[in-house]
DNA sequence: CGAGTTTGACCGGCGC
DNA sequence: GCGCCGGTCAAACTCG
């Protein structure tokens, strides 16, 4: 499939399993975005790729929503906490979560 | 053959 | 009311 040069990006295995679904050019941002939803039974969770046309190194993952069957090893406290009870905080730390060590990821800068 | 992936088109919401 | 943007789905294609 090389009909696009830039959509062959290599995300970064989660242990989740995600299915691409769309994939839209973002001028706000002036950035591609990828669309992908887990394909795990009753997981609402989605993933978000966001990536520069001109920086292949630009890469981030944007986690949306909050899986409820854990992926590898991850260890939860409940066993089963179907929806968001006590780990409402700990669903939210995905959407923060940014894959690739860009030296110059200075898109979300804490220190400013 | 199966699975996964890709592209285009459609729809909804918002802004002006 | 219209235009624009973002998001999702379906179909088609390719690879192993």
């Amino acid at each position: 499939m090389d009909r696009e040069a830039g959509s062959r990006l290599q995300l970064p295995e989660d242990g989740y399993e995600w299915k691409k679904y769309g994939q839209k050019f973002i001028k706000n941002i002036d950035k591609f975005r990828s669309y992908f939803k887990c394909q795990k039974a009753g997981c609402k969770a989605k993933k978000q790729a966001e990536w520069s046309e001109t920086e292949p190194g630009d890469l981030r993952v944007v986690y949306e929503g909050v899986h409820n069957h854990g992926s590898s090893s991850q260890d939860q406290s409940g066993s089963s906490q179907s929806g968001a009870s006590s780990m409402s905080s700990n669903q939210y730390n995905l959407l923060n979560q940014v894959f690739g060590d860009n030296p110059h990821s200075d898109y979300r800068r804490s220190g400013d």
